[in-house]
DNA sequence: GATGAATGAGCGTTCATTCAT
DNA sequence: CATGAATGAACGCTCATTCAT
């Protein structure tokens, strides 16, 4: 069926387009219409694809988070230990929001609707999944007895807000070397192997 | 003589009925007349006291941003070891933050006016000088041997990185303890006192 | 009764600092405060000598009609032939609006506002008087054979509007010199006295 | 394909409206919507054809001065005479301006925007034009000794003048027949041809 | 009287969305 | 399917006018 394969690609384009655009100009500042040039197609078309603006955003914030949970779901696949498939999992997120400024730029907006808007986006069950998976590696890893202070939970927390904190960082300022971040990231937040007991 | 007002207290009311609107409806969504009528005057007194709906919300920020100095130049007058100091800062802004919580929820919006709009809002400067006290009082404390690999600056980004995204996870979800990553937080990012020296 | 004298002392500067402004801006353009800034008062203070913004433009108007009609008065007092007083009557209207440039100006917006209020300034009147103490005097001038189409009233008309246009072409045009076109204006449209019967 | 629409026909429907609408009301009391219910589209669609309010005034006196300009072309393509040439444009700028009483009308807040703002609507310009045509034509219609006091320029402002300011008496009192001041008008400031040689 | 803070109707302009072609 | 002209609700901002002090 060729009809449906166009019909998802073209949805795709549009889609990118859009995040181009929000990223560019922010969600509030993006017409449909500056869109639909981005995208090469005429104001009318894009609604052939999104039944509203908000869709778009929302459709950009989903496309994050199903790559999200591939990595979450990839990284549960994985052999090896607990502690280096965190290391993974960090690495990867990192690397895909590096990679893909746009889409970290259009996460601001998606925030703020996701805050306004829960049941609209919602970005507490989307985090709930993140750190339940990291929280799951923690466990995973072995009870270090050193801080018995921090729960796997909140050291989940504390690691996914060291995350999200340093790509907020490195948007606001250049400056800041998102790649650089990864190994101090690693460094100071997974812990490390325990005995190896794992493999 | 007109009705005597004091300019100053007033500014400051529609302010606080401002970001409580804004916490409420998001920037883009609040209108200038919700805020009035929030503060209790007419729509147009609004612009007796701010130029624009867009100079609201700098004006939210910078007094977020005036207390945020505040809190690192408290800190810096404090007497006492270097980790000690850098814990109370942690904690400081943290309490802020979640006593704050319509300003926490402004700053979704502010963030994305900063990346959009730098020369209105200097969100890289604002992180910038922050990241630049913790990096001083991080290296006030002395090199500990364990991590090389983690530059100071690097260890600023990851903790400043780490409220900022601790605090994001709670405005999404409730049931996101924020007192509760205190502790966690100055456990895993705050070196602990090195040899006792400060006392 | 001094108390008269400095209500109306008052009321004077305000509506000359609103001619000034209304010159500079446009009656559209001009705000009271504007005007009240210019007559360095309070805003509020204007509204105690004038009912509206309205009345201050018609109160322009009126002290330029009264004005005119001093002139055409004063032409009627004078002693002497017909033609030397339609001369002196032209010369002396040339005269004011050439002196009073900022007065000139704002006759443009009371023209548009007298075509349509017409209840509220009434050009038609003025005009009107205009034209038949000029036609007065042109018949008084007595009747030239060599033009039997032109009636007095068309060629008062002719005389009159030649007036208003050479002010407003000075009025956007500052080449053109108001003064240099008196000559011109009176060589070509004010018939030479014929005889000297007048006498 | 989307209704199929003449777009400069649509334009000149519009502007055709505003006209009418500014005419009736002036340029300042004449509301968007007011235009477009006028025009019987809505409000939006002005702004499909127009890029302001201001850009309907301006479109409006460029439409008449193209008009006069057309006809100051017409007369120096005309054959015969300087002086017939010369009463043909004083016929036909009258006719104009009689015909359109609406261009006439607005021509009203047309000078008056001219004034304040020379950079947008350029009436010096336009009169200057219109002077040097003039001044050409009286030119070239020889000299006549009886005058030597008035130059062909300032000839050329008073008949120019006498022009406008006879439609601005006949835009206040529809008693004045502007039709009936052709004659006048030309017998007055149009000089007879001279031995009558251009035959 | 004089003041200027407060008001709120009013308007220009934008833009998401619709739908005739 | 695609288009883009048309719509009209929405909103930021202005400013004439009022009135408590």
């Amino acid at each position: 069926m060729p009809r449906q394969v166009d019909r998802e690609a073209r949805r795709e384009e549009i889609l990118a387009a859009a995040v181009r655009v929000f990223a560019r100009c922010g969600y509030a500042g993006s017409r449909i219409e500056d869109i639909a040039r981005e995208a090469g197609i005429a104001k009318g078309s894009v609604y052939l694809y999104f039944g509203s603006r908000e869709e778009l955003l929302r459709a950009a914030f989903e496309g994050l988070a199903a790559r999200s949970e591939a990595l979450l779901a990839e990284v549960g696949r994985r052999p090896g230990g607990a502690a280096a498939r965190l290391e993974l999992l960090v690495r990867s997120v990192m690397e895909l929001l590096a990679r893909e400024r746009d889409l970290a730029r259009v996460l601001l907006d998606v925030w703020s609707a996701g805050v306004r808007a829960p049941e609209w986006i919602d970005m507490a069950a989307f985090y709930r999944d993140y750190r339940a998976a990291v929280t799951a590696l923690l466990t995973a890893g072995g009870e270090r007895g050193a801080e018995p202070a921090v729960t796997p939970e909140a050291h989940a927390a504390v690691l996914v807000g060291a995350i999200e904190g340093c790509v907020l960082q490195a948007l606001f300022d250049p400056t800041v070397d998102l790649a650089a971040l990864v190994e101090p990231l690693v460094t100071l937040l997974v812990p490390s192997e325990e005995g190896g007991h794992t493999s």
